[in-house]
RNA sequence: GCUGGAAUCGUCUAGUGGCAAUGACAAGAGACUGUAAAUCUCUCGCCUUCGGGCUUCGUAGGUUCGAGUCCUACUUCCAGCA
Protein backbone atom coordinates (compact mmCIF):
# COMPACT_ATOMS: atom_id res chain seq x y z
CA UNK A 1 0.00 0.00 0.00
CA UNK A 2 1.35 3.61 -0.83
CA UNK A 3 2.72 5.39 1.89
CA UNK A 4 1.12 8.58 2.66
CA UNK A 5 2.31 10.65 5.82
CA UNK A 6 -0.09 13.81 7.12
CA UNK A 7 1.99 16.09 8.69
CA UNK A 8 -0.54 18.62 9.88
CA UNK A 9 -3.99 19.16 8.81
CA UNK A 10 -6.53 22.22 9.09
CA UNK A 11 -10.19 21.47 7.90
CA UNK A 12 -10.19 19.36 4.77
CA UNK A 13 -6.69 21.24 3.78
CA UNK A 14 -3.54 18.99 4.66
CA UNK A 15 -0.18 19.09 4.36
CA UNK A 16 2.02 15.29 3.75
CA UNK A 17 4.40 13.53 2.44
CA UNK A 18 3.49 10.79 -0.83
CA UNK A 19 6.55 7.92 -0.46
CA UNK A 20 7.44 6.27 -3.96
CA UNK A 21 10.55 4.21 -4.80
CA UNK A 22 11.69 6.91 -7.15
CA UNK A 23 11.02 9.20 -3.75
CA UNK A 24 9.30 11.77 -1.75
CA UNK A 25 6.82 14.07 -2.99
CA UNK A 26 5.68 16.96 -0.19
CA UNK A 27 1.93 17.72 -1.13
CA UNK A 28 0.62 19.66 -1.45
CA UNK A 29 2.00 19.39 -5.20
CA UNK A 30 1.97 20.64 -8.61
CA UNK A 31 2.88 17.60 -10.69
CA UNK A 32 3.96 18.53 -14.39
CA UNK A 33 2.11 17.31 -17.19
CA UNK A 34 4.63 15.38 -19.35
CA UNK A 35 1.69 13.54 -21.39
CA UNK A 36 4.77 12.69 -23.94
CA UNK A 37 7.39 11.59 -21.16
CA UNK A 38 8.59 14.87 -21.65
CA UNK A 39 7.83 18.49 -20.21
CA UNK A 40 7.48 20.11 -23.40
CA UNK A 41 10.01 22.66 -24.09
CA UNK A 42 11.65 21.79 -21.13
CA UNK A 43 14.38 18.91 -20.20
CA UNK A 44 14.13 17.07 -16.79
CA UNK A 45 17.42 19.30 -15.01
CA UNK A 46 15.66 22.13 -15.93
CA UNK A 47 12.38 20.64 -13.97
CA UNK A 48 14.50 19.95 -11.20
CA UNK A 49 15.99 23.15 -11.25
CA UNK A 50 12.62 24.74 -11.45
CA UNK A 51 11.68 22.78 -8.04
CA UNK A 52 8.96 20.04 -9.94
CA UNK A 53 8.55 16.67 -7.38
CA UNK A 54 7.00 14.74 -10.16
CA UNK A 55 5.39 14.19 -13.63
CA UNK A 56 2.62 12.70 -14.83
CA UNK A 57 2.58 11.02 -18.23
CA UNK A 58 0.05 9.68 -20.46
CA UNK A 59 -0.47 5.90 -21.28
CA UNK A 60 -2.80 7.06 -24.24
CA UNK A 61 0.16 8.76 -25.81
CA UNK A 62 3.09 6.03 -24.60
CA UNK A 63 1.41 3.16 -26.12
CA UNK A 64 1.26 5.01 -30.05
CA UNK A 65 4.61 6.30 -29.58
CA UNK A 66 6.98 5.18 -28.63
CA UNK A 67 5.41 1.41 -27.71
CA UNK A 68 4.92 0.59 -24.05
CA UNK A 69 7.40 -2.41 -24.09
CA UNK A 70 10.32 0.22 -25.33
CA UNK A 71 9.92 1.99 -22.15
CA UNK A 72 9.76 -1.35 -20.08
CA UNK A 73 13.07 -2.23 -22.13
CA UNK A 74 14.72 1.24 -21.07
CA UNK A 75 13.54 0.31 -17.50
CA UNK A 76 10.81 2.16 -16.65
CA UNK A 77 9.77 6.02 -17.57
CA UNK A 78 11.40 7.06 -15.09
CA UNK A 79 14.75 5.67 -16.04
CA UNK A 80 13.75 6.26 -19.65
CA UNK A 81 12.92 9.81 -19.66
CA UNK A 82 16.06 10.30 -16.92
CA UNK A 83 13.63 11.87 -14.49
CA UNK A 84 14.50 9.63 -12.43
CA UNK A 85 12.18 11.18 -9.38
CA UNK A 86 8.24 9.86 -8.73
CA UNK A 87 5.95 9.62 -11.46
CA UNK A 88 2.19 9.15 -12.77
CA UNK A 89 0.91 7.87 -15.94
CA UNK A 90 -2.70 9.06 -17.12
CA UNK A 91 -4.81 6.07 -17.89
CA UNK A 92 -5.72 6.97 -21.43
CA UNK A 93 -9.43 7.47 -20.10
CA UNK A 94 -9.41 10.89 -20.96
CA UNK A 95 -9.09 10.82 -24.36
CA UNK A 96 -12.58 9.21 -24.37
CA UNK A 97 -13.27 12.72 -24.24
CA UNK A 98 -10.82 14.68 -26.03
CA UNK A 99 -10.35 12.65 -29.45
CA UNK A 100 -13.18 12.38 -32.32
CA UNK A 101 -14.03 8.59 -33.66
CA UNK A 102 -14.12 6.91 -30.45
CA UNK A 103 -16.04 4.05 -29.69
CA UNK A 104 -17.17 3.03 -26.56
CA UNK A 105 -18.58 -0.45 -25.23
CA UNK A 106 -18.67 -1.97 -21.77
CA UNK A 107 -15.69 -4.14 -23.05
CA UNK A 108 -13.50 -0.95 -23.30
CA UNK A 109 -12.58 1.87 -26.11
CA UNK A 110 -11.77 1.88 -29.66
CA UNK A 111 -9.55 4.78 -31.24
CA UNK A 112 -8.19 5.68 -34.00
CA UNK A 113 -4.98 7.12 -33.57
CA UNK A 114 -4.33 10.44 -34.47
CA UNK A 115 -1.15 9.31 -35.94
CA UNK A 116 -1.42 6.84 -38.50
CA UNK A 117 -5.33 6.21 -38.15
CA UNK A 118 -4.88 2.70 -36.68
CA UNK A 119 -7.18 1.55 -34.83
CA UNK A 120 -6.53 1.10 -31.47
CA UNK A 121 -8.16 -0.72 -28.30
CA UNK A 122 -7.65 0.13 -24.71
CA UNK A 123 -9.93 -1.62 -21.93
CA UNK A 124 -9.52 -1.67 -18.07
CA UNK A 125 -6.95 -4.86 -18.46
CA UNK A 126 -5.14 -3.26 -21.27
CA UNK A 127 -4.52 0.48 -20.03
CA UNK A 128 -3.16 -1.00 -16.56
CA UNK A 129 -1.45 -3.17 -18.21
CA UNK A 130 -0.07 -0.87 -20.14
CA UNK A 131 0.68 1.69 -17.00
CA UNK A 132 2.11 -0.91 -15.25
CA UNK A 133 4.99 -1.72 -18.52
CA UNK A 134 5.51 1.80 -18.89
CA UNK A 135 6.56 1.47 -14.77
CA UNK A 136 4.94 4.78 -13.20
CA UNK A 137 5.24 5.03 -9.61
CA UNK A 138 1.69 5.91 -9.45
CA UNK A 139 -1.58 4.62 -11.98
CA UNK A 140 -4.81 5.97 -12.75
CA UNK A 141 -7.84 3.85 -13.02
CA UNK A 142 -8.93 3.54 -16.47
CA UNK A 143 -12.63 5.92 -16.19
CA UNK A 144 -14.58 7.27 -18.59
CA UNK A 145 -15.35 11.23 -18.92
CA UNK A 146 -19.02 12.13 -19.92
CA UNK A 147 -20.13 12.83 -23.29
CA UNK A 148 -21.86 15.94 -22.23
CA UNK A 149 -23.15 17.81 -19.04
CA UNK A 150 -26.55 16.23 -18.84
CA UNK A 151 -27.62 14.40 -15.37
CA UNK A 152 -27.88 11.03 -17.53
CA UNK A 153 -24.61 11.16 -19.23
CA UNK A 154 -22.73 11.76 -16.16
CA UNK A 155 -24.14 8.97 -13.91
CA UNK A 156 -23.76 6.86 -17.10
CA UNK A 157 -20.27 7.65 -17.45
CA UNK A 158 -19.87 7.25 -13.49
CA UNK A 159 -21.28 3.88 -14.14
CA UNK A 160 -19.74 2.55 -16.12
CA UNK A 161 -16.46 3.84 -14.46
CA UNK A 162 -17.25 2.02 -11.39
CA UNK A 163 -17.65 -0.99 -13.20
CA UNK A 164 -14.02 -0.52 -14.79
CA UNK A 165 -12.67 0.08 -11.83
CA UNK A 166 -13.70 -2.97 -10.48
CA UNK A 167 -12.05 -4.59 -13.56
CA UNK A 168 -8.59 -2.23 -12.92
CA UNK A 169 -8.05 -3.21 -9.40
CA UNK A 170 -8.22 -7.34 -10.53
CA UNK A 171 -5.88 -6.49 -12.80
CA UNK A 172 -3.27 -4.34 -11.24
CA UNK A 173 -3.58 -7.05 -8.32
CA UNK A 174 -2.51 -9.80 -10.92
CA UNK A 175 0.05 -7.63 -12.13
CA UNK A 176 1.00 -7.00 -8.44
CA UNK A 177 0.66 -10.48 -7.38
CA UNK A 178 2.71 -11.45 -10.75
CA UNK A 179 5.35 -9.06 -9.64
CA UNK A 180 5.87 -10.34 -6.56
CA UNK A 181 5.87 -13.54 -7.63
CA UNK A 182 8.08 -12.20 -10.34
CA UNK A 183 5.36 -12.48 -13.12
CA UNK A 184 4.98 -16.26 -12.54
CA UNK A 185 1.46 -16.42 -14.04
CA UNK A 186 0.51 -14.89 -17.93
CA UNK A 187 -2.28 -12.51 -18.16
CA UNK A 188 -4.95 -13.28 -20.70
CA UNK A 189 -5.52 -11.28 -23.51
CA UNK A 190 -9.12 -9.07 -23.61
CA UNK A 191 -10.40 -8.12 -26.92
CA UNK A 192 -12.32 -9.14 -29.85
CA UNK A 193 -10.41 -10.68 -32.28
CA UNK A 194 -11.70 -10.32 -35.28
CA UNK A 195 -10.53 -6.61 -35.67
CA UNK A 196 -7.48 -4.85 -36.62
CA UNK A 197 -5.73 -3.47 -32.82
CA UNK A 198 -2.43 -2.16 -31.45
CA UNK A 199 -2.48 -3.98 -28.57
CA UNK A 200 -0.36 -1.79 -25.54
CA UNK A 201 1.29 -4.41 -23.82
CA UNK A 202 0.66 -7.34 -22.66
CA UNK A 203 2.46 -9.87 -20.34
CA UNK A 204 3.89 -12.43 -22.56
CA UNK A 205 3.70 -15.10 -19.81
CA UNK A 206 7.22 -16.55 -20.74
CA UNK A 207 9.13 -14.31 -18.26
CA UNK A 208 11.45 -16.48 -16.28
CA UNK A 209 10.85 -15.69 -12.19
CA UNK A 210 14.10 -14.04 -12.12
CA UNK A 211 13.36 -11.52 -14.85
CA UNK A 212 11.42 -8.85 -12.54
CA UNK A 213 9.93 -6.30 -14.85
CA UNK A 214 10.75 -3.79 -12.16
CA UNK A 215 11.95 -4.35 -8.43
CA UNK A 216 9.39 -1.43 -7.05
CA UNK A 217 6.00 -1.31 -6.11
CA UNK A 218 3.51 0.71 -8.31
CA UNK A 219 0.24 1.81 -6.80
CA UNK A 220 -3.61 2.41 -8.27
CA UNK A 221 -5.29 5.64 -7.87
CA UNK A 222 -9.77 4.77 -8.45
CA UNK A 223 -10.54 7.85 -10.31
CA UNK A 224 -13.85 9.50 -8.93
CA UNK A 225 -16.73 10.61 -11.34
CA UNK A 226 -20.23 12.42 -10.94
CA UNK A 227 -19.38 15.76 -12.95
CA UNK A 228 -21.11 18.79 -11.38
CA UNK A 229 -23.68 16.74 -9.29
CA UNK A 230 -22.95 16.26 -5.60
CA UNK A 231 -25.10 13.38 -5.12
CA UNK A 232 -23.19 11.35 -8.00
CA UNK A 233 -20.18 12.75 -6.17
CA UNK A 234 -20.65 11.29 -3.71
CA UNK A 235 -22.04 7.83 -4.82
CA UNK A 236 -18.23 7.78 -6.88
CA UNK A 237 -16.42 8.95 -3.92
CA UNK A 238 -18.28 5.99 -1.75
CA UNK A 239 -17.39 3.09 -4.33
CA UNK A 240 -14.39 4.18 -5.26
CA UNK A 241 -13.19 4.19 -1.30
CA UNK A 242 -14.77 1.05 -1.08
CA UNK A 243 -12.43 -0.50 -3.43
CA UNK A 244 -9.41 0.53 -1.29
CA UNK A 245 -6.93 1.76 -3.86
CA UNK A 246 -3.79 3.32 -3.16
CA UNK A 247 -5.49 6.90 -3.61
CA UNK A 248 -7.51 8.33 -5.51
CA UNK A 249 -7.95 10.78 -8.51
CA UNK A 250 -10.46 13.24 -9.18
CA UNK A 251 -11.39 13.71 -13.01
CA UNK A 252 -14.48 15.57 -14.97
CA UNK A 253 -13.54 18.83 -13.40
CA UNK A 254 -12.73 21.78 -15.89
CA UNK A 255 -13.32 25.13 -13.75
CA UNK A 256 -13.04 25.98 -10.50
CA UNK A 257 -16.81 27.22 -10.24
CA UNK A 258 -18.67 25.06 -7.81
CA UNK A 259 -15.68 23.31 -6.78
CA UNK A 260 -15.13 23.75 -3.29
CA UNK A 261 -18.78 22.27 -2.61
CA UNK A 262 -17.88 19.25 -4.56
CA UNK A 263 -14.45 18.61 -3.67
CA UNK A 264 -16.04 18.92 0.21
CA UNK A 265 -18.53 16.46 -0.73
CA UNK A 266 -15.91 14.17 -2.13
CA UNK A 267 -13.23 14.44 -0.11
CA UNK A 268 -15.20 14.24 2.92
CA UNK A 269 -16.04 11.12 1.85
CA UNK A 270 -12.87 9.12 0.95
CA UNK A 271 -10.82 8.47 3.44
CA UNK A 272 -8.32 10.75 4.99
CA UNK A 273 -5.45 8.50 5.29
CA UNK A 274 -4.72 8.22 1.62
CA UNK A 275 -3.62 11.34 -1.29
CA UNK A 276 -5.64 12.66 -3.73
CA UNK A 277 -4.93 14.03 -7.25
CA UNK A 278 -7.48 16.46 -8.73
CA UNK A 279 -6.61 15.29 -12.92
CA UNK A 280 -5.97 18.71 -15.01
CA UNK A 281 -6.71 21.19 -12.92
CA UNK A 282 -4.06 23.61 -12.68
CA UNK A 283 -4.21 26.66 -15.09
CA UNK A 284 -5.77 29.45 -13.28
CA UNK A 285 -4.21 29.86 -9.34
CA UNK A 286 -7.40 29.73 -8.16
CA UNK A 287 -7.92 26.12 -8.74
CA UNK A 288 -4.70 24.82 -6.68
CA UNK A 289 -6.07 27.34 -3.72
CA UNK A 290 -9.56 25.49 -4.02
CA UNK A 291 -8.33 22.73 -4.52
CA UNK A 292 -5.31 22.40 -1.77
CA UNK A 293 -7.95 24.11 0.49
CA UNK A 294 -10.36 22.02 0.15
CA UNK A 295 -8.24 18.22 0.27
CA UNK A 296 -6.10 17.77 -3.07
CA UNK A 297 -2.80 16.76 -2.69
CA UNK A 298 -1.60 16.58 -6.20
CA UNK A 299 -2.40 18.63 -9.35
CA UNK A 300 -1.51 18.39 -12.81
CA UNK A 301 -2.35 20.48 -15.77
CA UNK A 302 -0.98 21.13 -19.25
CA UNK A 303 -1.95 25.00 -18.84
CA UNK A 304 1.37 26.36 -17.77
CA UNK A 305 3.45 24.83 -20.40
CA UNK A 306 1.01 25.46 -22.83
CA UNK A 307 0.27 28.80 -21.80
CA UNK A 308 3.84 29.45 -21.92
CA UNK A 309 4.34 28.10 -25.39
CA UNK A 310 1.43 30.78 -26.86
CA UNK A 311 3.03 33.50 -25.08
CA UNK A 312 0.62 33.84 -22.20
CA UNK A 313 2.61 34.33 -19.03
CA UNK A 314 1.86 34.50 -15.46
CA UNK A 315 2.52 37.17 -13.19
CA UNK A 316 1.15 37.99 -9.59
CA UNK A 317 -0.81 40.83 -11.29
CA UNK A 318 -2.38 37.98 -13.40
CA UNK A 319 -1.43 36.69 -16.96
CA UNK A 320 0.31 38.45 -19.59
CA UNK A 321 0.34 38.00 -23.31
CA UNK A 322 4.13 39.03 -23.64
CA UNK A 323 3.49 38.99 -27.97
CA UNK A 324 1.62 42.63 -27.63
CA UNK A 325 2.95 45.35 -28.74
CA UNK A 326 3.57 47.03 -25.22
CA UNK A 327 6.24 45.24 -24.10
CA UNK A 328 8.56 45.79 -27.13
CA UNK A 329 10.37 48.39 -24.98
CA UNK A 330 10.10 47.21 -21.70
CA UNK A 331 13.26 45.99 -20.46
CA UNK A 332 11.75 45.19 -16.75
CA UNK A 333 11.78 41.41 -15.69
CA UNK A 334 8.64 39.57 -16.41
CA UNK A 335 8.36 39.33 -12.39
CA UNK A 336 10.33 41.80 -10.44
CA UNK A 337 9.62 38.98 -7.20
CA UNK A 338 10.17 35.69 -9.42
CA UNK A 339 13.12 33.61 -8.90
CA UNK A 340 12.99 31.62 -12.08
CA UNK A 341 16.06 31.42 -14.30
CA UNK A 342 13.87 33.41 -16.86
CA UNK A 343 13.05 36.36 -14.66
CA UNK A 344 16.64 36.23 -13.31
CA UNK A 345 18.30 36.67 -16.42
CA UNK A 346 16.02 38.39 -18.89
CA UNK A 347 13.66 41.23 -19.22
CA UNK A 348 10.12 41.28 -21.06
CA UNK A 349 11.73 43.26 -24.31
CA UNK A 350 13.99 40.28 -25.15
CA UNK A 351 11.44 37.80 -24.46
CA UNK A 352 8.74 39.81 -26.30
CA UNK A 353 11.76 39.63 -29.28
CA UNK A 354 11.96 35.98 -28.67
CA UNK A 355 8.57 35.25 -29.19
CA UNK A 356 8.00 37.82 -32.74
CA UNK A 357 10.63 35.50 -34.52
CA UNK A 358 9.66 32.71 -32.96
CA UNK A 359 12.90 31.28 -31.29
CA UNK A 360 12.47 27.83 -29.46
CA UNK A 361 14.37 29.71 -26.70
CA UNK A 362 11.28 31.85 -25.92
CA UNK A 363 8.78 28.63 -25.17
CA UNK A 364 12.18 27.17 -22.99
CA UNK A 365 12.11 30.94 -21.30
CA UNK A 366 8.56 31.00 -20.97
CA UNK A 367 7.84 26.93 -19.85
CA UNK A 368 10.73 27.30 -17.25
CA UNK A 369 8.91 30.67 -15.51
CA UNK A 370 5.09 29.65 -15.88
CA UNK A 371 5.90 26.22 -14.12
CA UNK A 372 7.65 27.48 -11.98
CA UNK A 373 5.36 29.85 -10.68
CA UNK A 374 2.30 27.15 -10.82
CA UNK A 375 4.56 24.61 -8.66
CA UNK A 376 5.82 28.02 -6.57
CA UNK A 377 2.42 28.45 -6.10
CA UNK A 378 1.52 24.89 -4.60
CA UNK A 379 5.15 24.94 -2.84
CA UNK A 380 3.77 28.13 -1.13
CA UNK A 381 0.44 26.49 0.02
CA UNK A 382 1.89 24.11 1.39
CA UNK A 383 4.38 26.49 3.74
CA UNK A 384 1.02 28.78 4.48
CA UNK A 385 -0.76 25.59 5.48
CA UNK A 386 1.83 24.56 7.58
CA UNK A 387 2.06 28.07 9.27
CA UNK A 388 -1.35 28.75 9.78
CA UNK A 389 -1.57 31.35 7.09
CA UNK A 390 -3.61 29.92 4.09
CA UNK A 391 -6.18 32.12 4.61
CA UNK A 392 -4.24 35.30 4.13
CA UNK A 393 -2.07 34.04 1.66
CA UNK A 394 -4.78 33.10 -0.26
CA UNK A 395 -6.61 35.92 -0.11
CA UNK A 396 -4.10 38.11 -0.92
CA UNK A 397 -2.75 36.56 -3.97
CA UNK A 398 -6.24 35.75 -5.44
CA UNK A 399 -7.06 40.21 -4.63
CA UNK A 400 -3.85 40.91 -6.25
CA UNK A 401 -3.82 37.99 -9.14
CA UNK A 402 -7.74 38.76 -10.27
CA UNK A 403 -7.78 42.15 -9.44
CA UNK A 404 -10.49 41.60 -7.35
C1' G B 1 17.49 54.36 -79.16
C1' C B 2 14.42 49.95 -80.78
C1' U B 3 11.43 45.53 -79.45
C1' G B 4 8.92 42.85 -75.87
C1' G B 5 7.06 42.38 -70.70
C1' A B 6 5.46 44.35 -65.98
C1' A B 7 3.20 48.08 -62.36
C1' U B 8 -2.92 45.42 -57.32
C1' C B 9 -3.11 46.43 -49.02
C1' G B 10 3.60 47.05 -45.24
C1' U B 11 5.73 42.67 -48.57
C1' C B 12 4.90 38.80 -52.21
C1' U B 13 0.57 37.38 -54.87
C1' A B 14 -4.70 36.01 -57.34
C1' G B 15 -7.57 38.51 -60.62
C1' U B 16 -8.55 39.04 -68.61
C1' G B 17 -15.66 43.40 -68.41
C1' G B 18 -20.07 43.21 -62.73
C1' C B 19 -14.67 43.81 -57.43
C1' A B 20 -13.41 46.82 -51.60
C1' A B 21 -10.75 43.14 -54.98
C1' U B 22 -7.71 36.20 -53.78
C1' G B 23 -4.06 33.71 -50.90
C1' A B 24 0.34 33.86 -47.95
C1' C B 25 3.47 36.54 -44.83
C1' A B 26 3.93 40.72 -41.71
C1' A B 27 1.07 43.56 -38.15
C1' G B 28 -2.85 44.09 -34.09
C1' A B 29 -5.76 41.39 -30.51
C1' G B 30 -8.09 37.13 -28.18
C1' A B 31 -8.56 31.95 -26.60
C1' C B 32 -6.29 27.80 -24.23
C1' U B 33 -7.34 23.41 -17.52
C1' G B 34 -5.96 14.52 -16.76
C1' U B 35 -1.88 18.09 -24.44
C1' A B 36 -4.39 15.23 -31.98
C1' A B 37 -1.92 22.28 -29.26
C1' A B 38 5.52 25.27 -31.07
C1' U B 39 -2.08 25.25 -31.63
C1' C B 40 -6.65 27.77 -32.81
C1' U B 41 -9.86 32.21 -33.61
C1' C B 42 -10.81 37.26 -34.94
C1' U B 43 -9.26 42.09 -37.17
C1' C B 44 -6.35 44.02 -40.99
C1' G B 45 -8.71 51.06 -47.29
C1' C B 46 -11.85 55.09 -44.65
C1' C B 47 -16.64 56.11 -42.32
C1' U B 48 -21.08 53.74 -40.32
C1' U B 49 -27.39 54.60 -36.68
C1' C B 50 -24.25 47.76 -39.27
C1' G B 51 -28.93 48.76 -43.76
C1' G B 52 -25.03 50.80 -45.97
C1' G B 53 -21.99 55.05 -47.62
C1' C B 54 -17.26 56.77 -49.61
C1' U B 55 -12.38 56.35 -51.87
C1' U B 56 -9.17 52.59 -54.17
C1' C B 57 -5.41 48.30 -58.38
C1' G B 58 1.62 53.56 -61.41
C1' U B 59 -0.37 58.76 -63.67
C1' A B 60 -3.80 61.20 -67.08
C1' G B 61 -7.42 60.59 -70.60
C1' G B 62 -10.85 57.40 -73.45
C1' U B 63 -14.42 53.12 -74.79
C1' U B 64 -18.60 50.94 -71.92
C1' C B 65 -24.81 50.68 -68.39
C1' G B 66 -20.36 49.04 -65.82
C1' A B 67 -12.93 49.10 -66.17
C1' G B 68 -7.92 46.35 -61.71
C1' U B 69 -9.32 43.97 -66.34
C1' C B 70 -10.15 46.90 -73.16
C1' C B 71 -7.80 51.48 -75.94
C1' U B 72 -4.26 55.95 -76.06
C1' A B 73 -0.36 58.80 -73.98
C1' C B 74 2.99 59.43 -70.18
C1' U B 75 6.09 57.64 -65.82
C1' U B 76 8.98 53.85 -63.63
C1' C B 77 11.06 48.99 -63.60
C1' C B 78 12.71 44.23 -66.06
C1' A B 79 14.55 41.43 -70.37
C1' G B 80 16.53 41.17 -75.34
C1' C B 81 18.72 43.86 -79.45
C1' A B 82 21.76 47.98 -80.60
Amino acid sequence: MLKFDIEKKNGLARVGVIHTAHGDIKTPAFVGAATRATVKALTMQEMRDLGSQAILANTYHLVLRPGVDLIKEAGGLAEFSSWHGPTFTDSGGFQIFSLPDVKISEEGVKFKSHIDGRLFEMTPESSMQAQWAIGADIHMAFDHLAKSESYEDMKEAMLRTHRWLDRCVEEHSKLSIGSRNAFSEGITERGSASISVVRPWRWAGRTRPEEKAFGYEQYLYAVVQGGTFNDLRAESAKYCAEKNPDGFGIGGVFTADGMDEMLKTVNTILPENKPRHLLGMGQEPIDLFIGAEYGCDTFDCVGPTRMARNGSLYTLDGRINIKNAKYTHDFTPLMEECGCECCKNYNKAYLHHLFKTDEITAKVLASIHNEFFIVSVVDKIRESILNDTFKSYKESFLKRYYHK
